[in-house]
DNA sequence: CTACAAATTCAAGTTCACTTGAGGTCAAGC
DNA sequence: GCTTGACCTCAAGTGAACTTGAATTTGTAG
C-alpha cells in the first residue's frame, strides 16, 4: 500500500539517494515500479538494506552479498556457502576480540612501547592464529594507453 | 645480526613486496638501512606488519594505524583514543555476532525466503539496534593474500 | 669481468564503493 | 499555465589501498 519514494527511504535507511540508485543499478535492491521518472519503492527494501548494512559493515563486498541474497526470484541461497560465511564470520571475529582486549590493554598499560609489552605480544600472537580469509586479488592486465 | 631484506619480509609477512615499500612510503615502517640500494629492515617490522595486518582486518585505515601505534620516535599515544576504539570495536563485534548467527540460521532454516523467517527478521532487528555510527563507519573490508 | 635476477624509483593504472555535476523531466503548488 | 524543486540519466570524479610498467642500478654467481 505505501509505496515510498527514493527521499523516503533514505530518510530512512541513512543512506544516500544516489547510494540507493547505484545499489539498484547493481541489482541490490528494486524499485517496484514507477511514478512518471520517479521510483517507487516497496517498504521490504529498507529490511533488505539494513541486510547489506549489516553485511557491509562485516566486510561482505557488495558482490558478495549480492551473491548470498538471490536477486529475488530466486530464493535459491546456497547453504553451504552461508555455513561458510558464517565460520568466516566466527574467526573474525575472534580476531577482533583479540585486537579489541589488545587496545583496551595499551590503553591503561605502561609499557613504553606496546610492541615491548608483553601481554601486547601474547594478545598479538593469538590474533595471528585466526587465519584471514582468501581473498582474491584478480587485477585486469592493464592496457597500454590507446592513441 | 639478522636483517631482512625485503623479499624476505615479504616472504614472511605474507604482503608483496611493494606493499612494504608503500608502507614505508606512507610511515608505517620503517627500514633500518640499506646494503646499496636494497632496504634492510630488523626483523621487528614483522611485528608491526602484523599489527597493521590486524588493525586493518578490524577495519581501520592506515592512517587510524599510524595514528595509532606512533611512528617510532613517538610512544605518545592517545589512551582514551584506543579505549574509544576498543568501544567501537565492540559494538562492531556485537553485530557481527548477530550476522553470524543470522547466517547460520538461514544455512538451516526451510523458510523460502529469509526476509520472510520470523527468526532470521527478529536477529536482524535486534543488529540493527546497535546503532551505526553516523557516518564513517566504513568497516572490515579485508584484503587480498594471493599464494 | 660479465651476466642477470632482484631491487629501486616514479608515474600511472586498477578496484571498490560511492559521489558529483551537467543537462533534462515532470508532478504539484500558486 | 507557469515555475519550482525533487528526481532522473549518464559520465566522470574521488579516495583508499595497492599494483604494475618502464627505465635503471647493483649484489652475486659464474
Amino acid at each position: 500500500m505505501k509505496d515510498l519514494d527514493i527521499a523516503e527511504v533514505a530518510r530512512r535507511s541513512g543512506m544516500a539517494a544516489s547510494t540507493l540508485r547505484f545499489y539498484e543499478e547493481k541489482g541490490l535492491i528494486a524499485s517496484i515500479g514507477r511514478r512518471g521518472l520517479r521510483r517507487l519503492f516497496d517498504p521490504g527494501v529498507l529490511d533488505r538494506l539494513a541486510l547489506i548494512a549489516l553485511g557491509r559493515s562485516a566486510g561482505f563486498s557488495l558482490e558478495e552479498i549480492a551473491g548470498m541474497f538471490a536477486p529475488d526470484g530466486k530464493p535459491q541461497i546456497r547453504r553451504d556457502l552461508l555455513a561458510e560465511k558464517a565460520d568466516e564470520l566466527e574467526r573474525m571475529i575472534r580476531r577482533l576480540s583479540v585486537l579489541r582486549d589488545g587496545l583496551r590493554h595499551a590503553a591503561r598499560c605502561g609499557a613504553p612501547s606496546h610492541l615491548e609489552c608483553p601481554t601486547f605480544r601474547r594478545l598479538m600472537r593469538a590474533a595471528g592464529s585466526g587465519r584471514l580469509p582468501p581473498q582474491k586479488t584478480e587485477m585486469a592486465r592493464p592496457r597500454r594507453r590507446p592513441a
